[in-house]
DNA sequence: CGGGCGGGGTTAAACGTTTTTCCTTTGGGC
DNA sequence: GCCCAAAGGAAAAACGTTTAACCCCGCCCG
């Protein structure tokens, strides 16, 4: 591999001066930078990344902390995130921590130790992990707002009123809700969202609440099988109406005939399944794309905007939800 | 951040000692040793990795090509690669090509400039990327193998057997072909597979090829139409199997009353569509893992196996195939 | 005519490691 | 008591950049 020494010496001027004509740094004139400039290119230059971060203390590369890539949720958002950093020239080092707080730790002193410049993190628990706390580098949050942070991720208000306002149009009056985690701000304000919409005019006959990852627990499964008339399920997430819809299927009770269900995320299942689901849309590769800048921003030393960067989300109409 | 030159004037040593200790050399007392030790819990040291990289010319970070995480085969890989890798201490750096080989390039210069120690590459196109020739690092291929290149993955061929074989106890002799693109051998070997298990028993009524993201040509419509009394519907993978149950349900075909459909991968769609879909399992996981461990021991000296490493598949029985 | 200034460039230090070479001590064998 | 070997440790170079400090020359201006 050729070095800024090699271009120097074939060209014929000092290291310092190849530095900066690569740079695009002032001083040098047109003719010593041409001649620069076109050694590079013959000599297939390439900058040696290591050695430009120890001495600059910048890598380009950038964190990506994730719960779960076999979350259909995320794969989505990692290709935006991963695409829009590469047009920048920055490149992306993926964790999956697979669910658990101790697979995000580790990571994130991986991450620390590579020195990465910024990290885009969708936080899997509820307080922030000791690594983070003492780096230095700025970090915005996807999808899971926390304070203190940057963040960006969908208006799950808007999306639980945009249900609402639906489930009304279909003339559902009586729900059920099988809400995420209540220690989740998105499942919080889904939840919210739609139950305050129209307080008087829908009533919400039970609520239990369920993992993001969506699997039922027994008491959901019980509460499933009663309903006790309610005529529309509204799910915190599409993993969760998916697994609901097949737990009634196997008890012989039919989407959306007997029973109406929404989901939220719009996950790639969604319009896999049958029924195909009615869910609300969030504009991922978006999100994706804006937590990029914004860090980029950050990084190179913009102050990072303290209130969430929210984005307007979609209702997507399919085949689960009855109108009575 | 306390440096190894911080270590060594706590402990009264030189910088050269404070690193034969931390690489675990020999020929420093064991008295020298503890402190050492102890001195960089007590700072929390961490080595600062790119002047490690800039040293030693090697980096402690793998990367992952992807054709497209957004198709549901990949995300299971990447995080198994990952996550084997975090336990050897590797980082991951991700790329995501979108399917293009535009993309693939850039990545993987952006990958040779930051020095990874090694590739992990699902190949999206029939040939080698420029930017991989001139890379003296060890690469090694998943799911699509390569002449000249280590791989991992699965035995298409005994998953072309196994779906012969069951196809034949459940009654079909008569059937028809959507295999994937000829020009990769993971699909060419799932049909011939097929194909030769019982040259006399099955009888294939038609072949069409499609890619293998999945979407239906015109030509595979019309025949998907037409079916000529093939009874079941051999599909290259997943996705095209479950385009294409989609495709006869809106035009009023049963599966699997009127025709059967197999598909190949066990994507995660596969258990969500319905009918739930038959289909080969690739044993995904142990193929990231494996795929690390060699990459890993590549990179440490060991000469890579030249033969790919294979892995059984097997048969996942659910509902999309009827016994005739 | 001299001093200052700025354009164009060079020198050298520094970043945090690893590794080779070298030095000092200690202890044992004769 | 001497010599030598081996063990334990130190010094310093090197990796490829960036950048601060410096230098030289020609020009303008007072």
């Amino acid at each position: 591999m050729p070095t800024i020494k090699d271009l120097a010496a074939r060209v014929g001027v000092s290291v310092a001066t190849v530095s900066n004509v690569l740079n695009g740094k002032p001083n040098v004139g047109a003719a010593v930078r041409d001649k620069v400039l076109r050694a590079a290119k013959e000599l297939g230059y390439q900058p040696h990344r290591a050695a430009q971060a120890m001495r600059t203390g910048r890598t380009r590369a950038i964190g990506l902390v994730l719960p779960d890539l076999t979350n259909p949720f995320f794969p989505q958002l990692a290709q935006a995130v991963e695409n829009t950093a590469r047009h920048l020239g920055l490149l992306v080092c993926l964790i999956d921590s697979q669910g658990g707080t101790e697979g995000e730790s580790d990571g994130l002193i991986l991450l620390s130790q590579h020195g990465v410049d910024g990290i885009i993190w969708c936080p899997v628990g509820p307080h922030i992990p000791a690594p983070l706390r003492d780096l230095d580098r700025p970090v915005v949050l996807i999808d899971r707002p926390k304070p203190g942070f940057a963040a960006v991720h969908s208006n799950y208000l808007q999306g639980g009123q945009l249900l609402a306002r639906y489930a009304l149009q279909q003339g559902h009056t009586r729900v059920g809700l099988l809400s995420g985690p209540s220690d989740l701000e998105s499942a919080q304000q889904r939840r919210n969202g739609f139950i305050r919409a129209y307080p008087k005019r829908i009533r919400v006959a039970w609520e239990v609440r369920v993992g993001f990852d969506g699997i039922l627990t027994r008491e959901a499964r019980d509460t499933l099988l009663r309903r006790q008339r309610a005529s529309l399920i509204v799910a915190g997430n599409d993993l969760i109406a998916i697994n609901a819809m097949h737990f009634l299927a196997e008890h012989g009770i039919s989407v959306p005939d007997d029973v109406s269900v929404t989901g939220f995320d719009d996950i790639s299942w969604a319009k896999v399944v049958s029924p195909r689901l009615t869910t609300i849309a969030q504009p991922l590769t978006a999100i994706g794309n804006r937590a990029v800048e914004l860090l980029q921003g950050a990084m190179s030393g913009s102050k990072i905007p303290s209130r969430p960067t929210i984005f307007d989300v979609t209702l997507v109409e399919r085949d689960s939800v009855k109108s009575i």
